[in-house]
RNA sequence: GGCGCCGUAGCCAAGUGGUAAGGCAGAGGUCUGCAAAACCUCCAUUCGGCGGUUCGAAUCCGCCCGGCGCCUCCA
């Protein structure tokens, strides 16, 4: 069985194939960084994380690039409402996203290139449309694309043309066009820009890169002209990588990506997480508030990515439940909580688990990514994992193995939440408690014993009793504290 | 108007021709001083509706109903 990834160029599911094994080139179109970005932009990157991961599992060695974009409509609004530099306004909310990214523990890329570093590279590849002829200066300065130029134009997201029509949004700068289906490469500098130091001098004019052209530059500069896979959220289908299909391969005259991958909504109540709705909610909000990135992961691995999910309460909370489990076990296939048995009785069956766990998991995700399959994989392993160390203590090797195919399969799912390392004093008076309470126990004073655990309980930890009569303390969706 | 997606239990959700995964919630049980955690058992004769194709349909086709997205530099 091979991975098996879904194209929507070919609107199927074909087997992937790098075209220079084992490396595999992969570009993701990243955040605008105008501001937060909320958890809807996350689902995407956290669903190319989950892609990322998985084939390095899969053996590949990947190279990611993703962009930041730093200069478009909306950060030169922001930074001139904000009476700021262009890149003082932008710099801030990049190291907003990168600390976002480590909450929700995204892999780094390997290349995070800012658009207005690549300026010249940009220029460059407007030059040339320009000299093949499938670009021109339009009456406003700006360099447009001329799409009847490029007849394969439409092929990523079956748009014959751009129609202007009944419930379609209009553009303001249609007449500088020669036809209205264009798109613009490259726009000549306002006072706005100027104002904000968002305006380059070029051959063809001073003025800004196109949305569409950084990605097309900086792809090939990291990447070369043909890109093993492309991914990207599905709004981003029409125009976005349409136009960078036709930049690109206008320009080189080969194929720009073989895999286009793209991610649904997150939505809201049936809408659209945005902020032009004003539905949002951001990474820090779910930080803040104490959620385990783990719980996040396991909601948005519970509907496949090329579905819309509907983010509720309920849902996180379902999530944060699941997750809890999963670090349950995963403390007693360390070993750090205690089983009792005698190694060598009835503690079999935790390596056929772990095997079913492991084919069961690359089964789903070959299959096109399919983590709802892969997360249920987990949950059977946990269930059969659970059974097979209540049987009785696991011969050390086996528990070992099994572990270590846990974290291989958590390791590429990101789902388990994560340990505490430091014990603050908070920590040190609930083990104190923890161990008067043990105390009034052997006294058999229950009543005090009770009123020590709902003491804890009030202070946001959980006491379990061991059946060697030891105990348990955990701050609640934590790891223990002590034993 | 064009292009496309979705509708499965109280909630979330996988399953694209062979007789309904998984999670959460709920019920009963084992263990426990009582709990918690864990485990065991139960929880959709049925997949928006109506037709059709087929030995067989949640899965394929048609129509209808309901919801969503893109067609402005939106992940």
């Amino acid at each position: 069985m091979t991975l098996r990834l879904y194209n929507t160029l070919s609107r199927s599911v074909e087997p992937f194939a790098p075209l220079n094994p084992p490396a595999v080139t992969l570009y993701t179109c990243g955040p605008t960084v105008w501001n937060y970005a909320h958890i809807g932009n996350f689902r995407t990157f956290v669903f190319e994380d989950v892609l990322r991961r998985y084939l390095e599992y899969s053996g590949y060695q990947v190279v990611h690039v993703m962009n930041l974009t730093d200069v478009d409509d909306r950060t030169i609004k922001a930074a001139s409402e904000a009476g700021l530099r262009l890149t003082d306004h932008t710099a801030p909310f990049a190291r907003a996203f990168f600390e976002d990214r480590d909450y929700l523990r995204i892999a780094p890329a390997t290349h995070y290139p800012a658009a207005t570093e690549f300026v010249p590279q940009m220029v460059a590849l407007v030059q040339r449309l320009l000299e093949k002829g499938v670009a021109y200066r339009g009456e406003d300065g700006s360099v447009y694309f001329a799409i009847d130029r490029f007849p394969t134009y439409g092929r990523l997201s079956r748009v014959e043309q751009r129609e202007i029509r009944v419930g379609a949004r209009v553009s303001s700068d249609e007449y500088a066009k020669e036809d209205a289906r264009d798109f613009v490469l490259w726009k000549a500098a306002r006072p706005e820009d100027e104002a904000v130091g968002a305006a380059w001098d070029a051959p063809f004019g001073r003025g800004r890169p196109g949305w569409h052209l950084e990605c097309s530059a900086m792809s090939q500069y990291y990447l070369g002209d043909t890109l093993d896979i492309h991914a990207g959220g599905v709004d981003l289908i029409f125009p976005h990588h349409e136009d960078e299909i036709a930049q690109s391969e206008a320009a080189s005259g080969k194929p720009f990506a073989r895999f286009w991958l793209h991610g649904e909504f997150l939505m809201v109540r049936g809408t659209k997480m945005s902020k032009r709705y004003g539905n949002f909610l951001t990474a820090r909000d779910l930080k803040e508030s104490g959620v385990d990135a783990a719980a996040v992961r396991y909601l948005f691995g519970q509907t496949h990515y090329r579905k819309q999910l509907d983010w509720t309460d309920e849902a996180l909370l379902a999530a944060r439940q699941g997750a809890q489990r999963l670090g349950e076990l995963r403390q007693r296939l360390e070993g750090t909580v205690g089983t009792v048995g005698t190694v060598g009785t009835e503690g079999r069956g935790l390596a056929g688990a772990a095997e079913r766990l492991e084919s069961g998991f690359r089964a789903a995700m070959d299959d096109d990514l399919n983590v709802p399959e892969a997360l249920a994989a987990l949950m059977v392993f946990v269930r059969e994992a659970n059974a097979a160390l209540d049987r009785g203590a696991v011969p050390e090797a086996e528990r070992k193995a099994a572990l270590a195919a846990f974290d291989r399969v958590t390791g590429v799912l990101q789902v388990v939440p994560a340990g505490r390392a430091v014990e603050d004093e908070l920590d040190r008076w609930a083990r104190q408690m923890a161990e008067e309470r043990l105390a009034a126990k052997r006294a058999r004073n229950f009543s005090r014993a009770d009123q020590i655990r709902n003491l804890l309980q009030d202070k946001g930890f959980e006491i379990r009793d061991g059946r060697d009569g030891g105990y348990e303390l955990r701050r609640v969706s934590g790891p223990p504290v002590g034993t």
